[in-house]
DNA sequence: CCGCGCCTTAACCCCGCGTTAAGAGTCCTT
DNA sequence: AAGGACTCTTAACGCGGGGTTAAGGCGCGG
C-alpha cells in the first residue's frame, strides 16, 4: 500500500515511516503542509496520514483543500489532542478517521487497512485474491490452489501491487513508483528480473497463467487469457 | 461470531445489525436493558455490544450485574458521549472497550474482532498455546511438550507478545512498542539478542521450529514451516 | 530479415540477522 | 551497606541471502 505521511516532527516521521515499511508499505514523507498538499494532489496514494498541526499549512486545511478539488482519498488525521471538538473538527473537515497520540503502530496500521479496504476490494484482514491465487498481507503469506508459495520481501511487494491493480495494465513507471518508490528511470532491468522470479513462483507448473506481459506497456495480472 | 446487540434506538439497531450480518456475524437484538441482560446471561454470545443509555436498565448497570455473576464475556460499550470520564466509567464498570458515536461500522467490526480474538487467545486462565508450546500468563509459566521452560521477565514478555499474534508477522517496531514500550528506534540490536535467547529456550532441541525470521519485516510464531 | 524489447541466468556485493562476550544496572542477601 | 548473582543491554564480528546489475539469448513485430 502506498502511503503519504505528512508530519513535521522528523523523529516521529522517521519512526512511523520505518514501522509502516516493515509492514510492507511504501511510504513517502512530507515535512510541511505545502509540500504535503502538493504531493497529495498527485493522487497516487492509497491513503494519507496527516499530522493535525503543521507548519505553513495546517493538517485540517490540507484536508479541506483536497476535498475541495474533489479528491476522495482516504485520510487519517493524527493529533496530540484527544478532545471531542478536535475529533469532530477533523471529521467535519473531511477526514475519514482520527487517531490521537500516543497510539500504537499496530492500531494505526489496522485503521489504515480499514480505510484502504473501504475503497478497494480487499477482503477482511487484508486478503487479496485473483483466481486461485491468494495473498494475506498480515501473515505475509501467499498461496496458489492452496499450496504455499515462498516469496522474498520485494517479490511480495510486487505481487501485492499487481494484485491491487488486477485486470489493469500496470506500467513499468507505475511499478517503479509504487513498489520501489523511484521517481526516475534506473536504466536497468530490475523490474524484468523480479517479474521473472515472480512468474516462476506463482505461475510455473500451473495451467492457467496469471501474469501476462503487455508489449510496450507493462504487465497485467488477470485470470482471463 | 455470535453477537448480542442491546440498543434502544430502533433505527440505529437495525442499521448496525444489518451491517454486522453482512460481515457474516449472527446478530441478536434487544431493545431495552432488562431483556438485554436476560439474553446476555444465557452466555451464548461471543461478544456483547451495549448502548450506554438504555431504558429500564442502563448499559453500565448491565455490565456490573454481568460481571457480578462472574461473566467474562467481552463487552463493547457504545456511547454518544466522548468524555474521558465517560470512557473511564465504562471501562471501570467492566467494559472491555468503549466506542463513541459517530463511529464507522468498520471500526466497530474491527474492535469486535479484536475483543473476540483476545478472549479466545487468552482463553480462561490466561493461557496461550501454539502447537505444543504453552504459556500461562497468570502463573508466568511456559512449557513445551510438557517440559518446563525457564524464562526471564523480558523473554516472557516477548514470547507472550509473539503468541498473542500467532500466525501474523510481528515487526520490530511492533515489538518495541508492545514489549519495551519504546516509541523510538533504539538503534541497537536488543531485539535480535532476545529473539536469539528465546529461540534457544523454546526451539532448541525440538524438531519443529516455531519462531521464524521474516527478512526485512520481523518475526512470526507459527507451527507450519 | 532485422531490430527492439523482453526473459533468464549468473555473479557480485551489501545489508540484515545471529551469535557471543563483555559491561552496566538492579535486586537480593547477608 | 556492601558484595554477589542475575538479567538486560551494547558492541563486535561473521555469515548468508536477497537485491541489483550485466550479459546473452529468444521471440515478436515491422
Amino acid at each position: 500500500m502506498k502511503i503519504l505521511l505528512v508530519e513535521d516532527d522528523r523523529r516521529a516521521s522517521e519512526y512511523l515511516a520505518r514501522g509502516l515499511r516493515e509492514l510492507g508499505h511504501v511510504v513517502e514523507q512530507a515535512f510541511d503542509g505545502e509540500t504535503g498538499l502538493k504531493a497529495a494532489e498527485a493522487g497516487i496514494y492509497d491513503v494519507l496520514v496527516l499530522d493535525r498541526m503543521l507548519p505553513k499549512l495546517d493538517g485540517l486545511e490540507i484536508v479541506r483543500q483536497l476535498r475541495a478539488t474533489g479528491s476522495t482519498a482516504p485520510i487519517l488525521i493524527l493529533s496530540a489532542l484527544d478532545e471531542v471538538d478536535e475529533r469532530v473538527q477533523g471529521l467535519r473537515a473531511g477526514g475519514d478517521d482520527y487517531l490521537s497520540k500516543p497510539y500504537h503502530l499496530e492500531e494505526l496500521a489496522a485503521r489504515l487497512d480499514a480505510l484502504a479496504r473501504r475503497q478497494s476490494e480487499a477482503g477482511p484482514g487484508g486478503k487479496l485474491r485473483v483466481a486461485d491465487l491468494e495473498l494475506d498481507s498480515r501473515a505475509r503469506k501467499v498461496t496458489r490452489a492452496g499450496r504455499k508459495i515462498e516469496l522474498t520481501a520485494r517479490e511480495f511487494q510486487l505481487l501485492e501491487f499487481l494484485m491491487r491493480h488486477t485486470g489493469q495494465v500496470v506500467t513499468r513507471t507505475m511499478i517503479l513508483e509504487g513498489v520501489w518508490d523511484y521517481h526516475f528511470d534506473p536504466k536497468t532491468n530490475v523490474i524484468d528480473v523480479h517479474i521473472s522470479r515472480l512468474r516462476q513462483a506463482i505461475d510455473k507448473g500451473f495451467e492457467r497463467q496469471l501474469l501476462h506481459t503487455v508489449r510496450g506497456a507493462g504487465y497485467t495480472l488477470t485470470e482471463d487469457p
